[in-house]
DNA sequence: GATAGCCTCCTCCTTCGGTAGGAGGCCAGA
DNA sequence: TCTGGCCTCCTACCGAAGGAGGAGGCTATC
């Protein structure tokens, strides 16, 4: 028997989240709340809630400001947030100020009811596609002492030869067009890819190309041949 | 059958960790590096690494500079620290840089084998105990902005199953992933992928993750299913 | 001369991506 | 009630992609 309360002020989506509950978690009780506001009050009144689902679009709370209001209000409460927000930095941001865990809304039903069991049970819940997805270990936020570039994968262990495959390789191009284009064999244009895959670390093309896509790789190329190509 | 690493220069720990995985998942291999070098080494030979676990003591790498070499070099290995830091502060950090997982060395062996499992199975994993006492909140996070992307003409003709697939297909992830992803067979994603193409009119993955790249596709499958931020 | 790196090309093989065609279930509108 | 769209899943087939492994020719450096 667990208590849980949905905070948000979309009835068709808190319907949703009790229709789900009922049906995955029937020996559970859903308090509802349409505002911030709402929340805390149920949070003060029953003792015995489990788990809080906090949307972060609340009317009378902007982003995480809920989750921090609701966190010092009530400690010893878990809450997890419900967001259409799939920022990764939400998401870690959330987990600062004390979130046990984050639902995507667009997260499948049989996913959801998953990471509900999972939070009931005490453990931490993230969407594992944002969480595990390119997350590319550069920029911003976090300040935290040498804040150098550290350009992600090594585009400068590119031969010129690689280096003009993967361009082609970054607009799109097959293997086929790409031997055609600087007229070598299609072998050739494989050898080189497979080169290109195995320094940047990825596992297929078109990782390769969400790669290039990040650097300017004709200025790296036209620098290379210094200024005068 | 899955391939992991362990990262650790403790000869004992890498042996405990392979008694676990040996009694608890027969079915994988491991390899051992007692650097972050052989690490690198070991991740750049063996393509069929599923998951890293990855020791903040190694003595070539100064806590979370590990992490964010690994991540460097093979930004699509997941790798999941393991550590004796038991402080929340250091694994959001870890999950900045891109970690899938925090496994504290204090955890007890059921818990251990549980946590490897959720990790394999694509899963994050937290420790429960540390990321759910409480946490004082102190941040500040403002989630203005919210540009102007205009999303193109012809992504208006998917339907929101399609969108979905088309989001995950934008970020790299294989037919096989974005079954997992959505709990749906690779079949089906197949014949939606196949939708998508032709709706598109683009010949492959490669250039439909092109065209959708110029667009903000989240924002627009936001706007479509009740808008809640 | 020897060594090393790069470019070129090959074959054999496996996996992935994509199409074609069919089928059942669900649901909203006519 | 029937129709049509959507989602789901399947088999079968084929071409593209990528790894393994080898090979010859080129240039630059020691």
């Amino acid at each position: 028997m667990h208590t849980l309360m949905v905070a948000d002020d979309h009835p068709l989506f808190r319907e949703a989240i009790a229709a789900v509950i009922e049906a995955g978690l029937p020996d559970s009780r859903l308090l509802e709340a349409e505002s911030l506001d709402e929340a805390l009050r149920h949070a003060g009144a029953c003792a015995e809630l489990d788990l809080a689902l906090l949307d972060l679009g609340l009317p009378d709370a902007s982003g995480l400001e809920g989750l921090r209001a609701l966190r010092a209000a009530h400690p010893w409460l878990p809450v997890a947030i419900l967001s259409a927000d799939q920022e990764r930095r939400t998401i870690l941001d959330a987990l600062d100020l004390g979130a046990v865990g984050y639902i995507p809304k667009s997260t499948a039903r049989r996913s959801l009811l998953a990471a509900l069991a999972q939070l009931l049970e005490g453990q931490v819940y993230l969407p594992p596609d944002i969480m595990r997805r390119s997350a590319v270990p550069h920029l911003s936020a976090a300040g935290a002492g040498a804040g150098a570039p550290m350009p992600g994968p090594r585009f400068a262990a590119l031969t010129d030869k690689q280096l003009e495959v993967l361009i082609r390789l970054s607009h799109g191009a097959s293997n086929k067009v790409i031997a055609r284009e600087l007229d070598i064999a299609e072998t050739t244009v494989k050898t080189h890819v497979s080169a290109i895959l195995r320094k940047l670390g990825v596992p297929g093309r078109v990782q390769a190309i969400l790669a290039a896509n990040d650097a300017d790789l004709e200025a790296l190329l036209a620098e290379r041949h210094g200024p005068s190509r």
